[in-house]
RNA sequence: GGCGGCAUGGCCAAGUGGUAAGGCAGAGGACUGCAAAUCCUCCAUCCCCGGUUCGAAUCCGGGUGCCGCCUCCA
């Protein structure tokens, strides 16, 4: 099937055709591990593992490329501030990294490098640009090592000598600085103000690697030219990452990397919008953020899944606590009929055998559309909600004529979607359960055993009502709701589930 | 100052030339010990102005508003 993808480089909706036919390379640019991710990287992580488990769907041959920084000033700025090594420092957070990213169900890449062990890559390269008369070495203060001073340089990127230039974010670079100019300091070192470091010199106290040109350590850009050439060749298919590493990052690779090889670099380059608070971008040095485990600490992780694929990823995303309360309703609300259907499933087995019913075909269908329409996961979701009411119908009158199997294919059919949008996957009798104890220290009253509170109070009430007690059964049902748990009488029996309160 | 994005019902959000997906919330009815759930019914003409077209939320021009990048940034 072909997909249709927008391509930053032309600003269009391009038809995806790979370089070598049914392979595909994939580079997207990773985390700089000195904190906590926030919800804006839980986006690209989940937006890419949505591209990753389409693609391999549609039975391409991904590789798929994702790196850790763990060389760079803020991170020695922390290490410092800590008093540990950046070693320690980057490995905690690398960990953390994926402590978080496995809570929300994204896929490993398949390769994750990082800088500190590209060191040769990383040279070469410089080496290359130098060579091909791109770059320039500009001599530094010596540097102490072993308590003598050594010789060493800087190394400069030049742009005049390279005319596509901008190419990405089609920037003049005259205009471009002239606003933002009060905000740069102007580097005397630099031939031209456009010019940006491939290659810093080592200063005191900084990790600093041997290199041509002395002691020193990488520039912010070059690591993704060299670590995704190393890994994809000179030219590969897609690269990725937020909007913001557009300019300067995204420019500087591809400057770097054509500059070196001569070769393309990559060919569809897809951006993620970011996530916003009142509108107002997460970021880190705004200290307008939450982290991901914040997040986690208070709603079960596929609601955060679920919220964060419920826009288009090249649109901005607006996180409120309202937003994820009703993805949590959404969330929870399909679980629960999933629930009901796997319980008849689970008491009357029944093969989704036959010709499915035509909701499901056409559920199918647009479901794969929706992907493979630029990775359309709000399209890809809505494409659930047919089914997902003909399952509802279904499930109220199992005993007629074909509805268990109706049950069956509609429940093969979420099951599959679930595989390509990692939502809706879990044993669903499970959910509310989980949801509960995430949420118990907001949600039940202070001091209380939290879930089994709440089946305490569920079994005095089920007594209550067999008595015909109903004044004791609404008395309790207030106080569940105090405890921010909804009751509901069904013929089964009585159910339960979080109270999500939506303005 | 340069470059770019967005503006769709109460809220969120698809839709890129043929007469507005989906979610959440809301109203009325059925059902129910009550309350839910469920079922049925109802709830927008797409920021403003002008243009192209048989026909535009969708294309063009001009506004207004919000946001982003140009410094680290997913």
């Amino acid at each position: 099937m072909l997909f249709r993808l927008q391509n930053t480089l032309t600003r269009q909706k391009e038809a995806f055709a790979p370089l070598a036919p049914g392979r595909i390379g994939m580079y997207v640019c990773g985390v700089t591990v000195y904190d906590y991710c926030h919800v804006g990287h839980a986006r690209v992580c989940v937006v890419f593992d949505v591209v990753q488990r389409t693609l391999r769907h549609l039975g391409y041959d991904l590789t798929y490329v994702r790196n850790f920084t763990d060389v760079d000033d803020k991170i020695i700025a922390r290490a410092n501030a800590n008093g540990e090594s950046v070693e320690s420092l980057t490995e905690r957070f690398i960990q953390a990294f994926y402590e978080d990213m496995d809570r929300l169900d994204c896929q490993r890449p398949d390769i994750e490098p990082r800088v500190t062990t590209h060191m040769g890559e990383i040279i070469d390269m410089v080496q290359q640009i130098v060579a091909r008369g791109h770059g320039y070495v500009v001599a530094s203060e010596p540097v102490p090592v072993n308590d003598q001073p050594m010789a060493t340089s800087d190394v400069y990127f030049s742009v005049e000598s390279f005319p596509t230039y901008g190419s990405l974010s089609r920037r003049v670079q005259e205009d471009n600085a002239d606003g933002a100019s009060e905000r740069v300091s102007f580097d005397g070192r630099k031939k031209d103000q456009r010019d940006f470091a491939l290659w810093k010199a080592a200063k005191p106290g900084e990790p600093w690697w041997p290199s041509p040109w002395g002691p020193g350590r990488p520039g912010w850009h070059i690591e993704c030219s060299a670590m995704a050439c190393k890994h994809l060749g000179g030219a590969f298919d897609i690269h990725g990452g937020g909007k913001d590493l557009v300019f300067p990052h995204h420019e500087n690779e591809i400057a770097q990397a054509q500059a070196a090889t001569g070769d393309a670099f990559a060919k569809h380059w897809m951006h993620n919008g970011f996530v916003t608070i009142d509108s107002e971008k997460m970021a880190k040095s705004t200290g307008n953020f939450f982290t991901i485990r914040d997040v986690l600490a208070r709603f079960h992780p596929q609601v955060l899944r679920y919220f964060l694929l419920t826009a288009h990823y090249t649109h901005p995303l607006n996180f409120s606590d309202k937003a994820m309360d009703e993805a949590a309703k959404r969330v929870l609300n399909v679980y629960e009929k999933l629930a009901q259907a796997d319980e008849l499933l689970a008491r009357q087995p029944t093969a989704a055998t036959g010709k499915p019913p035509a909701v499901v075909e056409v559920a199918q269908a647009e479901l794969m559309e929706a992907l493979c329409d630029d990775f359309n996961t709000p399209r890809a979701l809505a494409a659930l909600s047919e089914p997902i009411t003909v399952l509802t119908a279904a499930l109220a009158k199992p005993k007629a004529a074909g509805n268990m199997e109706c049950i069956a294919h509609v429940r093969g059919f979420i099951a599959r979607a679930a595989d390509l949008l990692g939502v809706f996957q879990y044993p669903a009798a499970q959910l509310s359960e989980l949801i509960v104890e995430l949420a118990r220290d907001s949600m039940f009253p202070p001091g209380s055993e939290g879930l089994a509170w709440v089946l305490d109070k569920m079994r005095e009430r089920d007594t209550a009502r067999s008595d015909k007690n109903w004044a004791r059964s609404d008395e309790l049902r207030a106080e569940l709701l105090q405890g921010g748990v909804e009751v509901r009488d069904t013929r089964e029996g009585s159910m339960w589930r979080p109270r999500l309160a939506i303005d």
